[in-house]
DNA sequence: GTAGATAGTGATTGGCCACTAACTTTGTCG
DNA sequence: CGACAAAGTTAGTGGCCAATCACTATCTAC
């Protein structure tokens, strides 16, 4: 057993939960799963964070930093339809090599939809301004056209939701996406 | 109390299933809490599905069908982009008079993946084949024109994700999907 | 009317889970 | 060393929840 400053273990809290809270959402994850994960008894969470609701809280806004900070680097230098194409290229990447992030951003949208339900407001207005870093960073990237950004955004959402739904990459869902892709390619000659 | 056969009961028990797992999930809602709404006794679910996911699974493919025949209707009679048109119209109304199905769409896609992620293969694919049926009619009322399909399904996840997050009318990441449909507008005359 | 089927309930149970309280171990510094 | 703090654990509690069992009420057809 591996002793660590609280600062440190709240970030190994913070990485598991992505991946435990991505497969089970809020209420199919147990803090159990959580504390197996870390490699740590399950109330010493309760230590490192007030209550379940804050763990999620934690990885949902890291998600979604996470996520923005891939775009950013990636348009990095480029405007344009040049800085989307990279950013698309980025998030693919992601797809590939970080699922869970997906998934993740998934579970976030039923998560506020359900504390909203309830009427915990906080909740959800921490979520909709980490949400909003990200559609501006993609807005700067596309040159502050709402138009691109929404389009952008908006192939990224079915994305998630193909994924979601585990359909494979040889799926023929996924064949209108290809299409999109060379037509955009096509577009740039 | 009003006695109903099984066959109707089932039919309000789906209904209010619709209605709870759309603002809980699946592992958020309780069988007592539809019970309740059907105004029936919570073990008497049990006689009517074998299961709680039955009951989602139930709910899940109803509301699949039932936004499938909201495209078919609005399209019915036109073609390609006039007929886009139409389903997009069709969407936004149901948007604003039954929300919940919108919801419960978001409900299903993270369930599929919670369920994919512990073995259930099943679950899943009766899923994906429901969701295919809408994709299908999607697809012939664009005239099978797989990236006009992807485009539509896109900007419905997006609209599906603002309003899951609570993102009110007025919030500026509506603003994009303004000027898309107007641009579209435009690209018809 | 009574027999069989169909619709429905009350009570219960075993398991899980978020969270608490009280205690132990390990590092650090004078 | 000894004392204080910070990291971490074990044991337990109260509440919820899916599912079962045994039972009751109502309808239908002879």
């Amino acid at each position: 057993m591996v002793r660590m400053s609280a600062e440190e273990r709240r970030e190994s809290v913070i990485r598991a939960a992505i991946t435990e809270f991505s497969r089970g959402g809020y209420n199919g994850t147990s803090t159990e799963a959580i504390a197996k994960r870390v490699g740590v008894s399950q109330p010493y969470l309760f230590r490192l964070f007030p209550g379940k609701q804050a763990i999620f809280l934690a990885a949902a806004q890291r998600c979604c930093q996470d996520i923005t900070k891939v775009f950013q680097r990636a348009s990095e230098g480029a405007e344009g339809e040049e800085a989307v194409q990279c950013m698309g290229d980025a998030y693919q990447a992601l797809i590939a090599e970080d699922p869970e992030k997906l998934l993740m951003q998934m579970q976030i949208y039923v998560a506020v939809a359900a504390a909203e339900a309830v009427g915990d407001r906080e909740f959800g207005e921490s979520l909709r301004a980490a949400w909003m870093e990200m559609y501006d960073v993609v807005g700067l990237a596309t040159g502050a056209d709402a138009g691109e950004t929404t389009w952008f955004l908006a192939y990224g959402m079915l994305i998630n939701v193909l994924v979601s739904m585990g359909f494979k990459q040889d799926h023929r869902v996924w064949v209108g996406f290809h299409e999109a892709t060379q037509s955009q390619e096509a577009d740039k000659e």
